[in-house]
DNA sequence: TGAAATGTTGGGGCG
DNA sequence: ACGCCCCAACATTTC
């Protein structure tokens, strides 16, 4: 594309500066950079950003426009409409063009088609990359040409291209910027911040931003990667990346942390096995996206359609019950707590509570989402669709159905001194409820159920 | 990336 | 020595 004197660079979901194609794509082709966010939650469909997603994100902006200022740069804020907010932006500094990062989400991607062709419309160009997959949803089918819907194939078909990836982009040293003028939006006033503040256990936990994913990643890499074949299933210790809210938000892309791996196992060639299984983990967060992408109605509408006749049995009191991590199983409430504690909860767990509100207490799949969606911080509709509707056994690639978690042999498996419970339920031995279903009885009734549904296939 | 029930095998105690 | 039983350990099947 030829020279433009100033293009705008529309940040999203990709709050970063090191490995951001449409950034470099706009430093290298215009001679001044508006770095933008704008805030339009009501452009996302049915999920804008739960409360912890928020959190984060008031955080992230923080970061990304601190070491924008560094590099002589201002990042601008607007309130949506978005495409009243960019062409505003594009009147008041004459830039000519927009460059952004794709999404993939159902919703903002039709928004985006959208907006696309009313900037086109309105005289500027428009122009879009990948930052956030190894593959993007429609870069790889079946021999058939379809969507793949089982993980293994899936995973087998994108080998040759994560061969072939191109090495992560370096960080601008500088960005020529240029003033916006008035009307700016602090990101204080976005509203992102809880009203009550009850995020003091987000923030002891968690450095939102480019520069607390890197330090996140080169610390998995130096002390848990080795052992990651075994440590991710530890709930109790501290062997998994946490990088799931970096990546969700782009402040740190899967190419790099593909390429920190890879310059890990030149000191440490014994970690290859462990090393494919973290890369393994990211594929995945890919095969989450192209499903959401080919089948956009999972995210509230189960992919295995015998589903819609399931006997679900909602009930509020046990519904709340497992949101507030008063099961009587402590492996499931340890897990709930950490989630409401840290915005949080070690994906063996995530399996667990999951099993446990949708076969033993048989509440419908999408209420475990809409509560996951809102106290994760690393909430992502392709990842939370794909991981509740596997529990459920509804989903692509799906546990079988007769596939039931009993949270107390988990327990014993994958926590075995008990370190996790401890942590997160220092009061279990007084005042600790009884569990809220019989295990046996419960998975009984759970299998009934499927064996109902499956008959009428 | 499941759990429980059921089946099989083989070693050792014992009469 | 031999057959019988018990049962742990493992394998297979079933849900």
């Amino acid at each position: 594309m030829s020279e433009a004197a100033t293009a705008i660079v529309w940040f999203r979901r990709d709050l970063r500066l090191a490995d951001n194609p449409a950034l470099s794509a706009a430093i290298g082709h215009a001679q001044c950079v508006i770095p933008l966010y704008v805030h339009a939650p009501d452009e996302e469909g049915d999920w804008p950003p739960g409360a912890a997603s928020r959190w984060w994100l008031h955080r992230s902006l923080g970061s990304l426009a601190a070491s924008l200022r560094t590099r002589g740069a201002t990042l601008h804020v607007r309130r949506g409409p978005t495409s009243s907010a960019i062409i505003g932006v594009a009147r008041a500094t004459g830039a000519t063009r927009v460059y952004w990062n794709r999404l993939y989400e159902p919703a903002i991607a039709a928004r985006d088609a959208r907006l696309a062709a009313e900037l086109r419309e309105a005289g500027l160009e428009v122009e879009c990359f990948n930052a956030a997959l190894f593959v993007e949803p429609w870069g790889t089918c079946t021999a058939q040409g379809g969507p793949y819907r089982v993980f293994t194939p899936f995973w087998r078909s994108c080998a040759g291209l994560l061969d072939s990836q191109p090495g992560p982009l370096p960080a601008p040293a500088r960005i020529h910027s240029a003033d916006v003028g008035n009307s700016a939006v602090r990101i204080d006033d976005l509203g992102l911040q809880p009203a009550i503040r009850w995020d003091s256990g987000l923030a002891n936990a968690w450095t939102p931003g480019e520069e607390g994913a890197h330090e996140r990643l080169q610390r998995f890499c130096e002390s848990a990667l080795h052992a990651y074949d075994t440590g991710r299933n530890r709930p109790d210790l501290p062997d998994t990346s946490r990088l799931s809210p970096y990546l969700h938000f782009g402040e740190i892309g899967p190419r790099q942390c593909l390429a920190a791996v890879r310059n890990a196992l030149l000191d440490r060639p014994s970690a290859k096995a462990a090393a494919d299984t973290f890369i393994r983990e990211l594929g995945w967060r890919e095969f989450a996206h192209h499903l959401l992408h080919h089948f956009p109605h999972t995210a509230t509408e189960p992919l295995d359609t015998r589903f819609g006749a399931f006997p679900w049995e909602p009930s509020p009191d046990w519904l709340e019950a497992w949101r507030r991590g008063r099961t009587g199983y402590p492996i499931v409430d340890a897990g709930m707590r950490e989630l409401w504690a840290t915005g949080w909860m070690h994906n063996r767990v995530r399996m667990i509570v999951a099993s446990l509100l949708t076969k033993n207490l048989r509440q419908p799949w999408l209420e475990g989402a809409r509560w996951f969606w809102d106290t994760l911080v690393d909430a992502d509709l392709a990842s939370n669709t794909l991981g509740w509707q596997w529990t459920a056994g509804c989903g692509a690639d799906a546990a079988p159905y007769f596939r039931i978690f009993n949270p107390t042999l988990q327990a014993a498996r994958h926590d075995p001194d008990g370190a996790y419970v401890r942590r997160w339920l220092p009061d279990a031995l007084r005042d600790y409820p009884s569990p809220i279903v019989d295990f046996r009885e419960s998975r009984a009734a759970a299998l009934a159920g499927y064996a109902r549904i499956k008959a009428r296939s």
